[in-house]
DNA sequence: CAAACATGTTTGTTATCCTGAACGATTTGC
DNA sequence: GCAAATCGTTCAGGATAACAAACATGTTTG
């Protein structure tokens, strides 16, 4: 036996319910793309931790990619107002993030509250993440550096790049830093 | 030798970029997730074709969700910054937009700090493309009503919704608010 | 310089994914 | 009524993912 029975589970239902929607038999979606009736049927009832590429190539004869296939939420209700003390929050060194939205998932995008404290630095990024990404500073300064240029922004300042370029955010100056922020998803 | 080799090429150098923009090394990945390190260089080298549920555990410890993850695209080009004064501002009738980015074109979203003079009010909008719009609130009070849902919301609180629903701004309180919103641009 | 540490890689071994084939249960056709 | 077809499931096997340990190559430290 092994750990993750449970999400193989919720794995197996996420895959029946879109096979069936889409009319096919396990058979059927075998036959479309070359792989075994009982691996998707093993998948299907939770009994097997499915490997990336099989599922691919499962998720090829429904038309789904794996993006779309693990943003897919059955019962998603979309929520439309947040409180303050809602917004789930991800911190790590000094820089608190305040997402709005549970998650990525059927989302166009991610707004993000991020709040630096004195000296908060992410650090060197060498490689970008998400697609587009920018945001306006509310309180206190920040040096960004993207690519190699770089500059120190103040409350209404403004910027908006390509988040696959390197970027760095480093709090500057007396006073924690508040920005709100908004990046992208590819379409893919 | 296996067929998938190249996509595993490219989920590998996902994970790597993914892990080194959170400052982690191999080891230090596989200390916080208990995945050995040797599966980790496996995957990103593309040597392996990881199991779901393998990738789950290693991706837990970059608090990075299966869907974020396939969202994910590395590639990059494309910066600027804007200083307070240079953002491109809209004013009709007590409400001030400011504008980040000179223009929508090959834009994947526009970011706005909108101000709400005391008693403004932008009446019942409805876009007619599809788009999302969502946003923060950073001091003051607005009332939103979106669809048949109406809520007042004050600083730190948010929101989201698709813009194809009819919704409406209201400022209420009394001092102005501001806000700061980002929504996706048409689809041409 | 040498020891100690850190990095990513490679190597066996074990666990398990994946497969083709066989199995019962329904449904369809004549 | 009895094949024939279709459905999802289960079962041994070869293939391979996942693991632990050793390896190679810097980088830091005394």
């Amino acid at each position: 036996m092994f750990a993750g029975m449970e999400e193989d589970k919720q794995l197996g239902l996420r895959l029946k319910l879109l096979r069936e929607r889409s009319g096919l038999s396990q058979r059927g979606l075998a036959k479309a793309t070359g792989v075994p009736n009982s691996t998707i049927s093993l998948i299907e009832s939770g009994k097997m931790n499915p490997s990336v590429g099989a599922l691919r190539r499962i998720l090829d004869g429904l038309a789904i990619s794996l993006s779309e296939f693990f943003a897919f939420q059955p019962e998603a209700e979309k929520d439309v107002f947040y409180a303050a003390e809602d917004l789930p929050e991800i911190g790590k060194g000094g820089v608190s993030l305040k997402q709005v939205g549970t998650s990525l998932a059927g989302r166009a995008m991610m707004i993000l509250k991020e709040t630096y404290d004195i000296g908060a630095d992410t650090g060197r990024v060498k490689y970008g993440h998400e697609a587009e990404e920018g945001g306006i500073v509310i309180e206190g300064r920040i040096e960004i550096t993207v690519g190699d240029r770089r500059k120190i922004l103040g409350p209404g300042d403004a910027y908006y790049f390509d988040s696959r370029n390197p970027h760095r955010f480093r709090q500057v100056g007396p006073r924690k830093c508040v920005i709100v922020s908004a990046c992208t998803p590819p379409t893919f």
